[in-house]
RNA sequence: GCUUCUGUGGUGAAAUGGAUAUCACAACGGUCUUCGGAACCGUUAUUGGGGGUUCGAAUCCCUCCAGGAGCACCA
């Protein structure tokens, strides 16, 4: 079966050529009109038509009307507006849509293409926050419509494990007398109070240099084996968030490794892409739009600029790949700028593959700017708890399991819903609240459409019948059902899943419409096989596009 | 100050340059459930200001106003 776009552009084209109009016509002169009662497609070709002859409008769009040839999937057509070509599909379209499901030839957009995908990097020693949460609810819906998209991917994260804050939580880990069988809350604590401490004495900085030191040179001692423990421990309690939250990954790269490599790399390059300022090894960003920053500070360590310089260069080494994402906030995006600036004139070709992302700033209704530096931005843990309780609360005979899975579902739509680029107002108790545009809307549709199917029984039986069609008038819940596949591209194209969140709210809705009016279960129905099918092809799309979402679906709730 | 992003009902968001700007929350009113009410139906209310391009602008360009982010040894 072709796709209907394409079956209503070749009408087009065949009417245009009928017409003797020479004009280019493709996908881009048809969508869907806003309204579903001015049609299922439309076409503004007689407007670009009259734009470039100079003539009426309307005039074209009749002429271009009157030599369309009938289709059995096209109900009717009308000329509207300023001169739109409106079309109407016909009941024999969507019965044939629910029943030639697996002959649809989708043509996949990133087929053969081999990314690299870098999300959800933590910084080891601190506690994930919900800018992780943002982060690693993009990224791993992105990942997952790359894969959809036909892409061959390789995921990989690289928690930062090196860094002065961590040299700081080593010193007052070491100074409270917490050398070994620490907590994750330890760590948390100790990090605030060596933050404190390092900008209050200058002793202590000195402390914390010398500890930075050893951390990054792996100088043997009590120091590192504090610090050794606790990455170790930071890292199971990152893969451990990161599986209840859908993601595995296929590698590592710390960021120790790259700043050895990164230093190295700036400093063969002094004098062509670097060059020395104060006792620092910088980057004249300035020449070129941006700005000037350090790559190796006074200290001679690598800041986080030669580290994801470093970054590039084994990711290149290390994996094979067409195009290479990054997904990060948008505070870092002149910093990527500036790296990728820099690595151009190291090697334009490597330095072209790859694509910075950032998605938007978490921002928290009613409170100032929240620094996890200082400890008091929410954490994803504290998160997962309040949202469970509120979830205990609604149903107190689900299982633990089911709590947690639909209080992720919430915490990510909340997310997912929002254009990525854009910085989101996170409100607890509107992430929070079950009603409406809600990410448990969602999994509460998918278990009423699920409970029907189990109820229908001997359905499996009946739904291999080819002859149903439906005999009243075909509603707008089929009159989106169909539009999944362009959602996931407008995704792919933006690089934002909203457009499948969105959609599936929007479709969920149709089908409680569409509960409420009809009664599916009734034999009697002359549509009851259409009905039931129709259902199901929901409940499947709905399915799919929550695990775009990497959303787990629950059983009930 | 320079660079950059964002301004859409009371609030939070959506809208490949298309038609009457969509959705949710809040407010107000209704359905009274028996296929799962975490639901459905209805009412009120919106594109920061000013120019420009276009048959057509929330969207593109200019300008002003407001807010966020980045701008040298944190990541």
């Amino acid at each position: 079966m072709k796709k209907i776009e394409n079956i209503i552009l070749d009408l087009l084209k065949n009417s245009l050529k009928e017409n003797n109009f020479q004009i280019e016509i493709d996908l881009e002169n048809l969508e869907h009109p806003k309204n579903l009662e001015m049609g299922d497609f439309s076409s503004n070709i007689a407007m670009v038509l009259a734009k470039e002859s100079g003539k009426n409008l309307r005039e074209f769009a009749e002429q271009i009307h009157a030599k369309i040839k009938p289709h059995i999937y096209i109900k009717k057509i009308e000329t509207a507006g300023a001169g739109f070509l409106n079309f109407f599909l016909s009941n024999k379209f969507f019965s044939d849509f629910l029943k030639n499901e697996k002959n649809l030839k989708i043509q996949k957009k990133l087929s053969g293409e081999k990314i690299l995908l870098e999300h959800s990097s933590p910084n080891l020693f601190k506690p994930l926050h919900v800018g992780h949460l943002v982060n690693n609810s993009i990224g791993e819906s992105l990942g997952r419509v790359f894969s959809y998209s036909g892409a061959d991917l390789t995921q990989v994260s690289f928690p930062s494990d090196v860094s002065p804050g961590i040299a700081k939580t080593v010193w007052a880990l070491k100074k409270e007398g917490k050398n070994k069988n620490f907590s994750l809350s330890d760590i948390a604590e100790a990090y605030v109070y060596g933050t404190k401490k390092y900008q209050e004495d200058e002793n202590i900085k000195k402390e914390v240099r010398q500890i930075n030191k050893e951390i990054y040179e792996k100088t043997e001692g009590e120091n590192l084996k504090i610090y050794e423990y606790g990455k170790n421990l930071s890292l199971e309690h990152f893969k451990e968030i990161t599986s209840k939250l859908g993601s595995s990954f296929d590698g590592f790269i710390f960021e120790s490794e790259s700043e050895e490599l990164g230093k190295k790399l700036v400093k063969e390059n002094i004098g062509k892409i670097f060059k020395g300022s104060d006792g620092a090894i910088i980057f004249e960003g300035s020449k070129f739009g941006l700005f000037d920053n350090v790559f190796i500070n006074s200290d001679d360590f690598g800041t986080y600029l030669a580290k994801d310089f470093g970054l590039i260069n084994i990711k290149n080494e290390k994996y094979n790949f067409d195009k290479s994402f990054t997904i990060a906030d948008v505070e870092q995006k002149d910093h990527f700028k500036l790296v990728k600036k820099s690595y151009e004139i190291f090697d334009k070709k490597v330095s072209d593959k790859f694509i910075f992302l950032s998605h938007g700033r978490m921002s928290f209704s009613g409170q100032e700017k929240i620094s996890s530096r200082y400890g008091n931005v929410p954490l994803v843990f504290d998160l997962l708890e309040k949202s469970s309780e509120k979830v205990k609360e609604k149903n107190p005979e689900l299982s633990d399991e089911e709590v947690e899975k639909i209080s992720i579902a919430c915490l990510k739509y909340a997310i997912l819903k929002v254009s990525s680029g854009k910085n989101i107002v996170f409100d607890f108790e509107k992430a929070l609240d079950f009603s409406g545009d809600s990410g448990a809307y969602l999994l509460y549709s998918l278990v009423r459409a699920k409970s029907i199917l189990k109820k229908a029984g001997d359905f499996e039986k009946n739904s291999q019948v080819s002859d149903f069609e439906k005999n009243s008038q075909v509603s707008d819940f089929e009159k989106i059902l169909y539009r999944f596949e362009e959602q996931v591209e407008k995704s792919l194209r933006d690089f934002s899943p909203h457009h499948i969140a969105n959609y599936l709210y929007d479709l969920a809705q149709e089908f409680s419409s569409f509960y409420e009016k009809t009664k599916i279960l009734d034999s009697e129905n002359s549509d009851y096989l259409y009905n039931l099918k129709l259902v199901e092809k929901f409940s499947k799309t709905l399915e799919k596009g929550l695990e775009l979402l990497a959303i787990e679906k629950v059983e009930k709730m």
